[in-house]
DNA sequence: TAGATTGTTAATCGATTAACAATC
DNA sequence: TAGATTGTTAATCGATTAACAATC
């Protein structure tokens, strides 16, 4: 029986960049990578890297490092973006739009297949291929195309109504570009971003700068 | 002599949800606002938002809580919000335009006065009212218009390339989009966004959720 | 071989949470 | 007053870093 592994935030979300890393040492056609390699170029220590990608499973060779397409793979194994996740947006603005756009999402099996607004100008066009609807179709699409992940970017105050649309017609993980906390039954995960929150960061770190 | 403030990220990160929900508390012209209701409606504890608090200065009062309006303040002020920054956009794409609009940044005294774009079409246009100017014009306007701050939503290719210039251009400090670790002089403060690592966050919240 | 690197176990550091006196 | 809340001090928890044997 798999024992339930420990789940580290700041491990997780360093993972995308060592993926970026090993990626380039794939394309130029390196067998091995090693976690001081990684670490230089993130400016990190290389023990926390070797701590993070253990969580992988991946398993490296002492003297050499980590072979980097069996690093690759473990990666993205271990953040299932070797699965298809068909996805919608909801709300077609200008964060969503850009979104859809996004190039990397692609590689991370991130597949947006359909967008919805309230706006009677949009619905009918397409945003970067993807076609938009009025939101009225939305629970109908969900179930109709088995979706399981939305991106939400709609204004604060409807985030919580249409987490609620969202959450009936079936959707089970929320990534939540609004900065209203919104309510959802256990079973359905939610990311939360906040913009501000890193700007936040940029703001004081000057004001120590300055200080210094 | 004020003593040098120790800096917690995770309570900086925090600050502007709970101004957020302190502003909305001005709205509704209530005098006091306690940390056990700002814990409540973002499902934190209430000593957590006492701790987070106090790095603003804020003092509450026992029994009422926090008042509001010196609570806005408080935090605006620690964030240096009150202030406004002048801040230039590098990279008009997608995600740079739809930053440009982001309504919430100008209550951040985030004020964006120009935009720079290699690409020919862009220069002389307008975004939400911003003027694109060709990237060779980058140094002469900065220093011309003494811009400290700089978005950079640029390829991760060029980044480091834009970067240097930047740093050449006299900015200050860089919100970093794209996700390469740019290299910069200890002067220049750096603020890196990563949307794949939220992305990660929530593929592995849904393995774990799969797995329960 | 010698030296670089891994993975494990232990130590340190920092953030969160708990306990509680003070207080309005 | 009684009870809710603050702010401080202490305890716990989790993440990072250090130390080091194993190894290719």
């Amino acid at each position: 029986m798999p024992k339930v592994k420990v789940l580290s935030a700041p491990s997780v979300r360093r993972l995308p960049s060592y993926l970026l890393i090993t990626r380039a040492a794939l394309e130029e056609g390196l067998q091995y990578i090693s976690a001081t390699r990684i670490a230089s170029e993130l400016e990190l220590e290389p023990i926390q890297v070797r701590k993070d990608l253990a969580i992988t499973g991946i398993v490296g060779k002492p003297k050499k490092g980590y072979p980097v397409e069996e690093l690759v793979n473990a990666i993205v194994h271990f953040l299932r973006w070797d699965e298809v996740n068909n996805a919608i947006l909801v709300g077609a603005g200008h964060l969503g739009s850009a979104l859809i756009g996004f190039p990397g999402f692609r590689s991370h099996g991130l597949n947006f297949v359909a967008a919805f607004d309230n706006s009677p100008q949009k619905a009918g066009t397409r945003i970067h291929d993807v076609p938009v609807y009025s939101l009225d179709k939305l629970q109908e699409k969900v179930s109709e195309m088995k979706i399981a992940l939305a991106v939400l970017t709609v204004p604060r105050d409807i985030a919580q109504d249409l987490t609620d649309l969202l959450v009936s017609a079936g959707i089970l993980a929320i990534w939540n570009f609004t900065n209203f906390k919104v309510r959802t039954p256990e079973h359905v995960v939610v990311q939360n971003e906040d913009l501000s929150s890193g700007f936040a960061m940029l703001c004081v770190k000057r004001r120590i700068m300055e200080l210094a």
